[in-house]
DNA sequence: ATGGTTGACCCTCAA
C-alpha cells in the first residue's frame, strides 16, 4: 500500500495537479493540508472518477484538511480529543482529520504556524502539539499494536540541517527548542519517523518558500512529516519526497511525501 | 525598496 502526504496551498487552485500526482505515482491514501475551501467548496468528483473517496473539513479560506483514499475510507474522525481551538470566540480550526484506510489510521495534520518566537500563535501552536501528543499516546496506550500514521505539515524543522540556514532562522519560528521539544514528545511517546530513514539529509528539505527564488538555490526546510506507530513503521518499505512536483507553474510552495508499506 | 510569490470571501491577511 501506498499513502502520501501533501500541504497542496489550494486544493482548488491545484486539483488537476493532485489527480496527476496520484495517478502517477500510483497513492493509494492521500492526507492533503491547506485545502483553503469550506466543504460545500471541495472538488470531490474529479478524486471519484478515479475510484477514491474523499474525507474533508474546512469551514472558511484558512486551514482544511483532508483524506483521499481507494482503498476505504472508515471511522473518519474531525479534529482529535482535546485539540485546543483558536480565536474569540475560541474554536476549533480545520487542522486535523483522520480515518481508517485498510486497516491503517491515516491522520492529515495541518500544525499551526507560530509566526514568531513572542506570537499569541506560538503559544497555540506549543498548546495544539502538546494535546496532539496526549491523543497520538492514547492511541497506542489503548492498543500497542495499532497501525497509526502522523502524516502532514508539523511546521517544525526539527534538526539543524532541515534547514537551509540556521543563522536564518534562529530568530524566527519553526526552529526554536520548545517546538522542537513538542515534536520529539511525540516521538518519545511511540511514534517514529519513517521517511527520513530513505531521504537521508543534509539539503533534503519538503518546503521552499515561493520568494527569494528559494527552490532553484535549494534553500527549503524538512517540515512535512510521516510519523508511524512501531506495528505501521515494521512495514514501511520505502519513503520518498517528491521534489519534481515543486518544479513548473501553478506547484505548491510543498513537496509531497511518499511512504510504502508491505503488505 | 526589501515578502522578489501565491492564494483566499476584492484585498488584506496568511504563509
Amino acid at each position: 500500500m501506498r499513502i502520501a502526504t501533501w500541504n497542496v496551498n489550494s486544493i482548488r487552485a491545484r486539483v488537476d495537479r493532485v489527480t496527476a500526482f496520484l495517478e502517477r505515482h500510483d497513492v493509494d491514501v492521500l492526507a492533503i493540508q491547506e485545502t483553503k475551501c469550506r466543504d460545500d467548496q471541495f472538488p470531490h468528483l474529479p478524486f471519484e472518477a478515479l475510484g477514491y473517496e474523499v474525507a474533508h473539513v474546512g469551514h472558511n479560506q484558512w486551514n482544511g484538511v483532508a483524506v483521499v483514499s481507494r482503498v476505504g475510507l472508515e471511522d473518519v474522525q474531525v479534529g482529535f480529543a482535546g485539540m485546543p481551538g483558536w480565536g474569540e470566540p475560541v474554536a476549533a480550526e480545520a487542522r486535523a482529520l483522520s480515518a481508517v484506510c485498510r486497516g491503517v489510521r491515516i491522520v492529515s495534520l495541518y500544525v499551526p504556524n507560530g509566526r514568531g518566537l513572542d506570537d499569541p500563535h506560538m503559544v497555540y501552536k506549543l498548546d495544539w502539539l502538546a494535546r496532539l501528543r496526549d491523543a497520538a499516546h492514547g492511541w497506542l496506550e489503548e492498543d500497542p499494536q495499532a497501525q497509526v500514521a502522523l502524516m502532514g505539515d508539523w511546521n517544525i524543522a526539527p534538526q539543524d540541517e532541515d534547514v537551509w540556514s540556521m543563522e536564518y532562522y534562529l530568530d524566527k519560528s519553526h526552529v526554536s527548542p520548545p517546538e522542537r521539544a513538542a515534536f520529539q514528545a511525540v516521538l518519545d511517546a511511540g511514534y517514529t519517523d519513517v521517511v527520513r530513514p530513505h531521504t537521508p539529509g543534509p539539503g533534503t528539505y519538503t518546503y521552499w518558500d515561493y520568494t527569494q527564488l528559494r527552490f532553484p538555490k535549494r534553500q527549503g526546510m524538512r517540515i512535512d512529516f510521516a510519523l508511524a506507530t512501531p506495528a505501521l513503521a515494521e512495514r514501511v518499505e520505502h519513503a520518498e519526497i517528491d521534489r519534481e512536483e515543486r518544479k513548473g507553474k501553478g506547484a505548491s510552495d510543498h513537496a509531497p511525501v511518499i511512504v510504502d508499506l508491505r503488505a
